[in-house]
DNA sequence: ATTTATGCAAATAGTTTGCACACGT
DNA sequence: ACGTGTGCAAACTATTTGCATAAAT
């Protein structure tokens, strides 16, 4: 029962980048957003997730409809390295268009986003001298808690 | 025929580190000395180049091999997405120890090395302000030729 | 009604691993 | 001689894709 459902702001986002309002497009959507700011969650978590809450929705779904939401950058990809040894994966969090870094530490797994202006301001400046604009950035920092 | 080799610098360098000095090792840290600044290599690029050279070096032994460096700290490991769809592949180059950063160019795959230390100095302060210290740190630009 | 999306299962591709043998020290 | 490293083939895993069905406009 999608069809006559309330206008929500998430089916105005999917409308928006021109992409049908489908069930698994809104429940991801609804999930990143619940999870925003909180964690980063990789395809196989968001599958899981949804599936543990009644969503029967199938995980080449989920990963067909990230790389949609991400061309149309609804949400952001990125690839933390943990330095763990197991396959990384990619994991997503909505795009909320204040482009900032990341932080991972290698303990605890935690992420911690920042922004810096001057580090962006310097970055616009150093692909500017080679001649390049910036379509995409990624900082990423692997921390450890200070031992003091 | 290795052992009586002559003492070179990279036998030095594994020698350092602990590991045995092995035609593979010795072949592949060759190669990325020779190509360095000029390129990143892929594991597979790696065993391309060594085999068609002479060398008879199993992927395997590459990968190995790599993850052993990385972990030596005499080779870093980059995920660069270019955003061309297909599957990322981890490329390879020597640990200089300069520690600098990445700019990707979209269109040409062109890789450029540069070092801003003010950048740099940012981010560890921003770290330290969250009670980290930066155990290793990512940074890659992705751009684009500038149109004027 | 037409187009586009979904689910499933099978395919892909990079990377890792088990094991018997070869090599470095 | 001993312990490690290597090659091969098979295993693994994240991600993608083909195809028949189902859902959105």
């Amino acid at each position: 029962m999608i069809n006559g459902v309330v206008m929500t702001e998430r089916t105005m986002d999917l409308r928006k980048v021109g992409l049908k309002v489908t069930h698994p497009r809104l429940q991801i959507l609804r999930l990143l957003e619940k999870t925003e700011r909180k964690k980063h969650l990789t395809a196989d978590e968001i599958y899981r997730l949804l599936n543990e809450q009644g969503d029967e929705i199938g995980l080449a779904t989920v990963y067909r409809v990230l790389s949609q939401f991400e061309q149309a950058c609804l949400v952001r990809k990125h690839m933390f390295d943990d330095g763990s040894g197991r396959p990384m994966q990619a994991c997503y969090e909505l795009h909320e268009g204040d482009n900032h870094d990341h932080m991972v530490c290698l303990e605890t797994g935690d992420v911690i986003e920042f922004v810096d202006e001057e580090i962006n301001r310097r970055q616009t400046e150093i692909a500017a001298r080679h001649g390049y604009d910036i379509v995409e950035s990624s900082l990423i920092l692997y921390v450890r808690p200070k031992k003091d």
